[in-house]
DNA sequence: AAGTGACCCAACCGCAAAGCT
DNA sequence: TAGCTTTGCGGTTGGGTCACT
């Protein structure tokens, strides 16, 4: 046995809506609100729609202070920014954008943002590496594909400032100061002496990414920084890591994550059961234990990330 | 002008979380 | 607190439009 449907298949329209039904609905919850109940709403109203149809409809269309395209340079930024921050988040995402709904940035990220931050990615690489064009371009999207879900986006080592095998995060909650320390007496038992770790603890204004930050290169500015901070603030804990100048991105806000890297390379082991969406991760944990250079690992990272810097609106769609 | 493919975006679907009884 | 309902979310789809041949 299924689900039980929402509604009544048989007898709800489907389909774009017409300026009658949207006339209806717009002028019922101006005067009366939602009342609470979608569901409920669409027979309240005469409209033969699902609620859940209603709610999308009122919510990306009808809904006052709306605004469609037009996607300001800053804006494309600020969702680089955050999706490289807490990945497709897209509500939380939308909630730092005024007048942008989810699915407009979805629909927004999925056919101009993220061609453009795959464009600038393969003119780099193309221009250091002199790879064909077109198998670049194809090893590039499946990268992107396989390791979306995962982002990571490397950054060189500051002459000086990383020392070998740092991490540093900054945390919130003591749960998550728990897992860190737990991952991080992990990484300091695979990697010995080599490993070294940078604590922030939790500040009423989150400056342990600022204090990251010095690991960060130069066309990560400080006021990239300071952005994501501002617009991630207080609704999401964020934690960060990075090796070598590395950063380590998308271990936020669930405190399984750190977890699941604990069983990843407790021991020094891959477990494969584990490794599902943390491939770059062990990879770059397989790297650093092999003593490869900050260059190299960089160099995997070009072919395996997203690479953001804030010049990325230069680049044309 | 007609055909074709790429692109865009509104809307749908299914799942999980939250709320309610 | 178990079970049901409702809401919210992210992924996906499909139809309209545009650009190119």
């Amino acid at each position: 046995m299924g689900r039980a449907p929402c509604c009544d298949k048989a007898n709800v329209k489907k389909g774009p809506w017409s300026p009658e039904e949207d006339a209806k609905l717009k002028a019922y919850i101006e005067k009366h609100g939602t009342g609470g109940n979608w569901i409920a709403l669409p027979q309240k109203i005469g409209l033969r729609r699902c609620g859940k149809s209603c709610r999308l409809r009122w919510l990306n269309y009808l809904r006052p202070n709306i605004k469609h395209g037009g996607f300001t340079e800053d804006e494309d930024n600020l969702i680089c920014s955050l999706y490289i921050s807490i990945g497709s988040r897209w509500s939380i995402i939308a909630a730092q954008l005024p007048g942008r709904t989810d699915n407009d940035i979805k629909n927004y990220w999925n056919t101009r943002l993220k061609k453009k931050l795959l464009g600038k990615q393969r003119k780099d690489q193309q221009a250091r590496r002199g790879i064909c064009p077109k198998q670049e371009m194809k090893m590039e999207y499946e990268n992107y594909s396989a390791n979306e879900c995962f982002s990571l986006y490397h950054l060189p080592p500051q002459p000086g400032a990383a020392p070998p095998f740092s991490v540093a995060y900054g945390t919130q909650t003591a749960t998550h100061i728990k897992g860190q320390e737990s991952l991080t007496s992990n990484l300091i038992a695979q990697f010995g002496e080599r490993f070294s770790c940078d604590h922030h603890d939790q500040q009423p204004n989150y400056t342990g990414l600022i204090n990251c930050s010095n690991l960060y290169p130069s066309d990560i500015t400080s006021s990239t920084c300071t952005n994501l901070i501002n617009s991630t603030w207080p609704p999401l804990m964020s934690d960060y890591y990075a090796i070598n100048g590395v950063a380590l991105d998308h271990f936020q806000e669930t405190n399984d994550i750190p977890g699941e890297l604990d069983e990843v390379i407790i021991n020094g082991n891959i477990n494969p059961q584990q490794l599902h969406g943390l491939e770059n991760f062990s990879t770059l944990v397989d790297m650093v234990s092999r003593n490869c250079t900050s260059q190299e690992i960089c160099t995997w990272g070009d072919t395996s990330s997203l690479v953001y810097s804030s010049s990325i609106s230069s680049y044309e769609v």
